[in-house]
DNA sequence: AGCATCGATCGCAGATCAACGATAAAGAAA
DNA sequence: TTTCTTTATCGTTGATCTGCGATCGATGCT
């Protein structure tokens, strides 16, 4: 509990918030792992560099249409992406977005 | 890279994934940043050290009602702590659970 | 005591999320 | 062609978020 001045140690200079484009970006990808599930689906993903969503589905105690919703949040956020295959789909991390989100949060 | 069927790249090795206690933790940190308001009120504390919470309402284009909603959903989180200093409060980061955010994206 | 200020909380609106089952779409295989 | 497999999408239900004005509680001042 500093009381430095006979009030407080709040900062009171005048400061105005800077409309910022990148908080917009910075809740996008933060949003994106903003769930349990999502969370353990990155990390699956980062584990295994690659997979399908049927093996991502296998490791969740979800519905396989929940996953793919999940997937879809993370793959407009743009952390991931899906590689058709024939009838299935290999998800892999986009590193580029990884690394943006990264660099975010180290950059707090 | 250790396989290539026929097709393509996709791992395919089964693992299990483990439960996961650190991905609840993860998650609601994450939510904490999840919205551009909430990313601007925690690098506007974490220049200014510590402040109150009306200069943060004059900074955003938002009522006061929802500044405070957005500060208690930070509070939860534990990114952000409140002193009350007489009639105002005083927002500052909370250094440890910045740095569990830290290293929780950086360990990804 | 009486009043002003600051911030939290309530209650309401509309929007979005999370979960599921059911179904559709697209290939592969028979 | 028919069937199976894999994934996406639809539609629904209930919960939660976001925003606001209005109000309440606590504190400081006169």
């Amino acid at each position: 509990m500093a009381k430095t001045t006979k009030k407080n140690s709040c900062d009171s200079t005048p400061v105005k918030l800077k409309s910022d484009p990148t908080a917009e970006d910075f809740a996008k990808l933060a949003w994106a792992i903003a769930h349990p599930a999502r969370v353990q689906i990155v990390r699956f993903l980062i584990g295994r560099e690659a997979c399908m969503c049927g093996e991502i589905v296998n490791q969740l105690p979800l519905a396989q249409s929940t996953v793919s919703q999940h997937l879809k949040i993370l793959k407009e956020s743009g952390l991931i992406q899906g590689e058709v295959d024939g009838p299935k789909v290999c998800y892999c991390i986009n590193e580029d977005r990884l690394q943006k989100l990264k660099s975010f949060v180290t950059e707090l």
